[in-house]
DNA sequence: ATCTATAGTTTACATTTGTAGTCGTGTTTT
DNA sequence: AAAACACGACTACAAATGTAAACTATAGAT
């Protein structure tokens, strides 16, 4: 049913992503030996993930004499934005804005983030509508009645 | 290593949940009718869910003659939040701050919603930093040089 | 009292994920 | 050249996840 969706990148294997995003060129040697103390994982489960990653378009290998250079397929934008796209789907888009606050809350911002989270605030601001739309399926969430919340 | 953490909620599985956060007290019945057509699934693999749950912890059964009435052992808030967390874990704190402002302009808000985050975000100001402590592994982010950034 | 629809329990099975060992083959070192 | 080593490929294997069938007990229908 699925329309042959980009793989999604696991807990484990997103350490190696990391890593690869830093440094734009890399080797397997470098990714484990940034994250064999970190992980506390084995060499060999590093070169696993790195061979799962590449199985999956996440890592591009080029042959660099017997071995390869890794560099990232994906973007970090990119995935950041996909996984978090994923992680409000699990909430109602009217819960969107107090589990912003939240994570608002949680976060520790420098002056510039504060800047830019104000002006894009102030644009929201203008869009910003009087009630945001539930879609959620019926039964999934509370707000099909409007009055029903304070 | 872990320290015996709560287990988690899957993607299928969340799907559950919110059937019962959204109605405090429910029946596999309940879930069932309301589950199967968004989700295209059988009432045995909703069953299936269901027991998951129960054994992880997160719902309830409380014997209601020969069935059960369902109920979430954790609240909604407190999974939403786990899970954001468990998020932001994957980028450096630094990059917290641009990936608000990125969830926040995708975010459909409403002026109350706009309202609350106006006031989270002055609260921010007062605590916001010069510079956000990066505490990432080196290797695993660009952060480390603060001058080969901006 | 019997049949039947139903809820829960058990079993099933492929895929993904976490974690790692082994093997073959070049490469480096002595 | 022989030994040691490094790197990628292949294999392994348990747990988690997605998905569901089969079985069992039972409450309600007739």
């Amino acid at each position: 049913m699925k329309t042959k969706e980009r793989a999604t990148i696991s807990d484990a294997e997103w350490e190696v992503m990391r890593v690869v995003w830093t440094n734009k060129q890399t080797t397997s040697r470098e990714i484990i030996a940034i994250l064999e103390s970190k992980m506390n994982w084995k060499p060999a489960t590093i070169k696993t993930l790195i061979g799962r990653l590449v199985e999956k378009g996440m890592l591009q290998a080029k042959p660099e004499g017997n071995k390869y250079l890794y560099q990232a397929a994906v973007s970090e934008e990119e995935s950041v934005e996909e996984k978090s796209s994923a992680f409000f789907e699990h909430i109602c888009n009217k819960k969107a804005g107090k589990t912003l606050a939240y994570l608002l809350e949680e976060a520790e911002l420098s002056f510039d983030d504060v800047g830019l989270l104000e002006k894009v605030l102030q644009q929201k601001k203008q869009e910003a509508v009087t009630e945001v739309s539930c879609k959620c399926t019926p039964g999934q969430c509370n707000c099909k009645a409007s009055y029903d919340e304070a």
